[in-house]
DNA sequence: TTCCATAGTTCAGAACTTCGGAACTGTTGA
DNA sequence: TCAACAGTTCCGAAGTTCTGAACTATGGAA
């Protein structure tokens, strides 16, 4: 397995973030893991209520929301931590996560609209 | 030539959104739209500088923006005119897109970032 | 009316991306 | 050493994007 890539915070791009928070089902993960404390593990992510995404899938966003820089990774034993990087990201691009959240109406403790 | 599509205002997604602005070029072509008054024509806004989008591309781009709800495109005689739905867009998903041209750095008169 | 130029759209096929099941890797605990 | 578990990688099928060529729509000149 490959070590993991996260890109430092001056390489990340606005159109990488844009393209992430693009999909409703990596949104609802990004959303999720905000709102959890102590870093949400792939698995724990993986149901949507609506339907559970297949593991290869979620491999997959995940990778697309750490190499955009959204979110940071670690390996914890069997597991995989994961934690937005939301205090980083709000300094190099100001007000955009929360924006964003709020358009699709998943600030951590807001209802969902729509 | 089918009617053009434009989406009202409540059926706007932020997916959509957030799509067609993950794409540089859709965003050059958006920022200098919000720049210009009186509604850009597509071939006025062809040329970024750095290279000239073929014709059908550009008009792929114009179909993202608008299906997305990003624009309004109206024919005017022979020309396209096309202007931005940012007022409306603005009271729909307060803060979205100044927020994101901020992070590119493409708001009007501001210095191209990066 | 007919013809031409201009602006933009549609088509089609090549190149690229995404999705998800199966196989694999790395870690832990028995 | 082995089994179980969490995630990753691989790979083929399905879908998307890109762009040149052909097309459509409009307006002006002859």
């Amino acid at each position: 397995m490959r070590p993991l890539f996260h890109p430092a915070l001056e390489d990340i791009k606005p159109e990488a973030i844009l393209y992430a928070l693009s999909d409703p089902e990596r949104v609802a993960i990004y959303a999720k893991l905000a709102g959890a404390s102590g870093g949400g593990t792939c698995s724990a992510l993986a149901d949507l209520g609506d339907r559970v995404i297949p593991k290869s899938s979620l491999s997959n966003h995940f990778k697309v929301l750490r190499e955009s820089g959204l979110i940071r990774s670690e390996r914890q034993g069997v597991e995989m931590r994961n934690q937005t990087r939301c205090t980083e990201l709000d300094e190099r691009f100001p007000g955009l996560i929360r924006a964003i959240l709020t358009a699709y109406g998943q600030l951590p403790g807001q209802p969902k609209a729509d």
